[in-house]
DNA sequence: CCAAAAGTGTTATAGCTACACCCATGT
DNA sequence: ACATGGGTGTAGCTATAACACTTTTGG
């Protein structure tokens, strides 16, 4: 190995799969493709990482330049390098994903429309390169990581109704939750803050907004407890 | 994005964790570095990945390459981008762990003891790169993944006693259970197979010997089952 | 007979599941 | 008044945690 300069002959890539949560469904962001490869497909927001860019950091320069979000906790999930994934040479790819909250999530949809888009993780075609595979595996960490993190949140606005956040879980686990079992057990963990403000407009009872606390939540998960639903 | 040539200058690498269990301990397989960079210094095994070569293979030559083992699962982890993580240039790598058996263990610490070596988790000092940090990670990994998935057999030989076991598990988790509790969960899941036999030579009552029985957990486990320690 | 680890059951508590009706609001 | 979703309590069951003594073998 002291000569290794046939090695550093690569590319490197970040893909970033943007989990939204709109009209009861979760959405991911998807970009259609202006030149080859690939050109017309759809495709996860992508890039080529900097030779002299840090490779995390290089998911939130992504992230940024497509949505002009910034400060949103990107969480990598897996690399995916067999031999032939791109067409122009060795691109090895490291797939993240984010969650962004519906006030972003309009604001870029109705203005890129022609490019960029959310999609119904339920209605996505395919997509270009291996991104239907990359796609799997941050949705499967997604489904995993909601269950074990207070993450879900995120998805939601800072104020929400327990409908709303129930209605998330069941759309992200794809299972139908108990109403008063789901509500039992997430104000049991008292990490919600009641913000004596309730829905109005609605064409029924108006319901109750609450709030993560996440100051609260911190203190209690350095004690041990676990957050689990 | 027309022209890419100046993205494909970077090289990629592989370094795993290896994870052994002897004399009670969780133990890692490192080697010492004969060559520059970080020559003399303890490091994780790795290497860099070739053009041609799929990155999830290229974890098994590695592994196969240091240990003679083959057909041992390469879990991958996390990768790892930094800028100056490399003293030769542009280098991201991934991480992998693998769990292998007290058997391939001592073969191979002993005919190359020089370069390889078992060191238990809580005596590793400073690695090469950035290895501890990738330790860490690896190591965090595991001790989720035994949790919620059968892989602490990998670690024992075919047949073992129900407290190796359990000694396996407190080793990993870092702390004690209850012995009854213990042997009630795991033979209450009934994934273990009762071979019969008992330990001999011991100067104490003989334990049982089980055995990990496979089939047996992937019929159960497309049913819904969970494993949970 | 001593040392060492194997093996074994019960009880109290906490958490989970299942389940049905009344309430507040807008139209 | 009706339609819509909001909001609430209990009982049975299951899983978990805590806990101590007898058994079998080798030396």
């Amino acid at each position: 190995m002291s000569d290794v300069s046939s090695f550093f002959k690569m590319a490197f890539s970040v893909d970033c799969v943007i989990f939204g949560f709109d009209e009861g469904k979760i959405k991911i962001l998807i970009i259609k493709r202006g030149e080859d490869p690939f050109k017309g497909f759809w495709a996860l927001p992508g890039n080529l990482v900097y030779l002299d860019e840090d490779l995390n950091l290089s998911a939130k320069r992504v992230l940024h330049e497509l949505t002009g979000l910034q400060n949103v906790p990107m969480q990598q999930v897996s690399t995916f390098g067999t031999i032939d994934r791109h067409p122009l040479g060795r691109v090895i790819t490291t797939a993240y994903y984010a969650l962004v909250k519906p006030a972003a999530l309009h604001a870029y949809a109705s203005s890129h429309v022609e490019q960029i888009a959310w999609l119904p993780i339920d209605e996505v075609e395919e997509l270009a390169f291996d991104h239907n595979i990359i796609l799997e595996s941050c949705l499967s960490k997604l489904r995993s990581a909601i269950k074990n993190r207070p993450i879900g949140f995120d998805l939601l606005p800072k104020q929400f109704t327990l409908s709303a956040l129930q209605k998330l879980y069941e759309a992200i686990l794809g299972t139908s939750l108990d109403k008063r079992n789901f509500r039992k057990k997430i104000l049991s963990m008292e990490i919600l803050e009641d913000k004596g403000v309730t829905q109005e407009g609605v064409a029924h009872r108006p319901a109750k907004l609450f709030q993560f606390d996440a100051e609260k939540y911190k203190a209690i998960a350095e004690d041990g407890f676990l957050f689990q639903i």
